[in-house]
DNA sequence: TTATAAGCGAGACGGTACGTCAGGTCTTTAA
DNA sequence: TTAAAGACCTGACGTACCGTCTCGCTTATAA
C-alpha cells in the first residue's frame, strides 16, 4: 500500500491495477454486509471483485489487514458541525458515531479486528493508524471550541492535554461501543444527551431527562 | 445447561458427565491462554479436555458459545471493596477491571464474541445473560452506598434509576475496555484516577494529575 | 446363535427374548432392501427391530455375521423340483437361483460378505457353513436322479464324487453369479437353456438358439 | 480421466499433476494389500501418495472408483499364451486367472466393487468397461484359435458368436471366482484340469482323475 | 420373599473417518 | 512483472457410525 507519488524509475513489468485496488475494497465492504466477519473469505472476495486469489494476496497479506482498510475509510466520514455549545457538539458526534456503528461494516468489523488485535502487535498498530488515532481529531477540535468559547479550560501543559484528549476519547467512544455493540441496546436521541450530561457534569450533577 | 433443581423423573439413558463439562471449560480456559480465540480449535479443546469431540458438540454448538461460558465465570470474581467514598470505590474497580482484561484468555475473548455476536441474537442474549447483566450488580452496590454516604442523590423513579445504571455500566465498562483493548494502553492507577475525576465531577470539573 | 435345544441347567437371570432375534433379522433384511449393504447401519438395524444397540451387539458383533445370518435362510427356499431330465433340472434350479439373486436383499449382500470373508477366517466359515454347504444338497439331489434315470453314470468312489459335486456346484453357482451380478445381464429362460446345453453337452456339443 | 489427446487450446490455470494420478494409484494398490478394502480409508490412500485428500478427491469421487481404475491394470496382465489345444488354453488362462485372484489386491477388491456395484449403476458401467469388457478378449482369442484348429466350429451368425462368448465367459470367470472366493478352496492343476474337461466335454463326459 | 443374575431400552462416551471448506502457495498461459 | 485461472497442501470443520459404557428397570431362577 505504499505507492510513491512519482516513481523516479518505474518499475519493470506490468503495473499493478489500481481499479483492481479499489475493485477488492468495495467487494470486502460488500461482503462484510451481506457475510459478516466470520463468514468473508478471502477467495470469495476476490471473486466479487473480478480478480485472481494472488492479485489479492499481492496487496493483503491477511484477511484483518484487508478489513481494517476497508472499514477504515468510512470513519473518516465523521464530522464536528459546530452546534454552538459543548454539550451539544459532543450530542452530535455520539449520534454520529453511533450511526456509523449501526451500519453492518462496521459493526460486524470493528469488534472483530479489535480482538484479532490483542495477539498481532502490527495489526494493532494498523488499526491505531488508520481509524483510532484520525479520529481523536474530533475531541482536539471540539475542546478547541469549546475552550474558544469559554466552556473549558486552556490546559495547563501539552503533555496534560493530550493526555486528557485520549482520556476523552476513551470515554465517549467507549461507552458508545459499548452501548450499542456489548449492550446491544439503542444509541438514540435521549441516550446521548443523557451521556453528554453525565459526561459534562459528572456523576455529581447527573440530571437525566 | 438448564438442569433443573430436583428432576422428578430422571431422564433414562446414561447420565452426562459433570467431570466432562468442567473439564471442557477448564481446557477451553486453556486453550484460549495459549492459542486465542482465532486458533483455538474445537476439537483441539476436545483433545485438551481427554474428551470427544462429539461430547464438546453435545452440549456446545458453537465455539463461541463455549467461549462466552468459559470466560463468564472469571467476571464473577470482580467485587466491590468499600474503600470509604465513592471515588475510591469506582477506583478499585476500574483497576479491577483493568486487571481482568489484562488475562489473556479474557483479553482475547471478550471482543471476539461481541464480534460475533452482532450477527447472532442468540449470542448475544447468552452474553447478556451470562456477563454483562451479571455485573451491573457492582454498580447498583456502588450507588446504593454512594447514596448511604450521602455522595450521591436519589433517584426520583426507579425506572430513572435503572436507565442512570445502565448507563453508568457502559461508560465506566466502555471505557476500560476501549482504552485497555483500542487504544491498547495501560490502565494504570494515573489513568483510574484521572478518569475516575472525570466520571465524578464532569468535564468542567476535571483536574487531572 | 449356538442355543441348545433343551438346555439343562438353565442359566440364571432373565433369558434373551426370542422376539428380539426374529424382529433384529427381519429389520436387517428391510434395512438391506432400503439401503444396501454399504449403507446399513447397526445403530438403524436396531432402531427398525425397536431394540437397543447393547441388544443387537449381545448377539451378534459384527455387521457381516448379521447380514450372513439374516440372508441365509432365504437360499434354503432353493428347491428342485423334478421336471423329468437332468437338463430340465438344472434349467430350473438355475431361474430359481436367478430370482433369488434379483431380490435386493441377496443381490446386495452376498457379494458383500463374500468380500469382506477375504479377510475373515470366521466370516469365510460362517458363510460356508450357513450358506454354500446347504446348498449342495441341490446338486447332489439332481445327480442322485440323473443317475436313477441312467443320464448319469455312478461315480467309481466317494472321493471322486465329492470332488464332482463341488466342482458342479461351483460351475453352476459361479456361471449365475457372475451372469447376474458382474456382467449385469439378465439370466432368463434363453441364457439358461443355453447355459444347461453348455453344462451337459460341453463346448464341443453347443447348439445354443 | 477423460484426457483429450490434442487440447487444441490448452485449459488455463495450472494442469493437473500427473505424478499425483500414478501415485494415488499405487498408494491405492499398497493400501489394499494391507489393509483390504474394509479398512482403506481416502485419508490413507492421500497420506501414502504424498499427496492432500482434495487433490484426491477433485478425481475420484468415492473410494470404489478409486478401487476399480487402480485394481483394472492388474486383469490387463492376463494373457493367452498358444499351448497347442482348446483344452490346455483354456487350463492355462485358468490358472492365470486364478492367480491373480490369490493377489491380495484383487481377492479383497473384486467382490467388494461388485457389490457395491448393485446399486450403483455408473460403478457397474465403470466395472464392465475398465474390467469385465476388456478380458472377453481372452474367450474371443481362445476361440478362434480353437476354430483354426478345427476343436470348435464356425458361429452361424454374429448375434450368436456374441451370446456364445459371453456365456462362455461367465462360465470361465465365475466358477472360477466361486471356486477361489466363495467356496474357498484352491484353484490348483487339479481341479483346472477337471473343471477344463467338464467345460470342454460336458456333463455326460467327465471323466475327472 | 428376597437375593442374585442376566437382559433390556436409552443415551452418553471415546474414537475414526468422512467429505467439505478456507487459507495460502505454486504453476501454467497471456498480457 | 503482473494478471487470471486453477491445482495444490494444510488443517479444521461438523457429522455419522462404531462398539463400549453406565444408568434405571424388568424378568427370570434359587435360597
Amino acid at each position: 500500500m505504499s505507492t510513491p507519488a512519482t516513481p523516479a524509475h518505474p518499475r519493470p513489468g506490468r503495473p499493478r491495477s489500481a481499479a483492481a485496488d479499489a475493485a477488492i475494497l468495495d467487494a470486502t465492504r460488500d461482503a462484510l454486509v451481506e457475510l459478516g466477519w466470520s463468514k468473508l473469505t478471502m477467495g470469495d472476495v476476490a471473486q466479487r471483485a473480478g480478480v485472481a486469489k494472488t492479485t489479492l494476496y499481492r496487496r493483503w497479506a491477511h484477511k484483518n489487514e484487508l478489513v481494517v482498510d476497508a472499514v477504515a475509510v468510512l470513519f473518516d466520514e465523521l464530522q464536528l458541525p459546530d452546534r454552538g455549545s459543548l454539550l451539544e457538539d459532543v450530542q452530535g458526534v455520539v449520534l454520529q458515531f453511533a450511526a456509523l456503528l449501526e451500519r453492518p461494516e462496521t459493526k460486524t468489523a470493528l469488534m472483530a479486528v479489535v480482538a484479532e488485535s490483542t495477539r498481532d502487535a502490527a495489526l494493532r498498530e494498523r488499526i491505531r493508524s488508520a481509524i483510532v488515532d484520525r479520529q481523536k481529531r474530533l475531541v482536539l477540535l471540539g475542546r478547541e471550541r469549546a475552550q474558544a468559547r469559554g466552556e473549558l479550560p486552556y490546559e495547563e501543559s501539552p503533555v496534560q492535554a493530550a493526555r486528557n484528549a485520549d482520556l476523552i476519547f476513551d470515554v465517549i467512544a467507549g461507552a458508545v461501543v459499548h452501548r450499542a455493540l456489548v449492550s446491544a441496546e439503542p444509541v438514540d436521541e435521549t441516550w446521548a444527551r443523557n451521556f453528554t450530561a453525565l459526561l459534562v457534569g459528572g456523576l455529581g450533577g447527573v440530571t437525566p431527562a
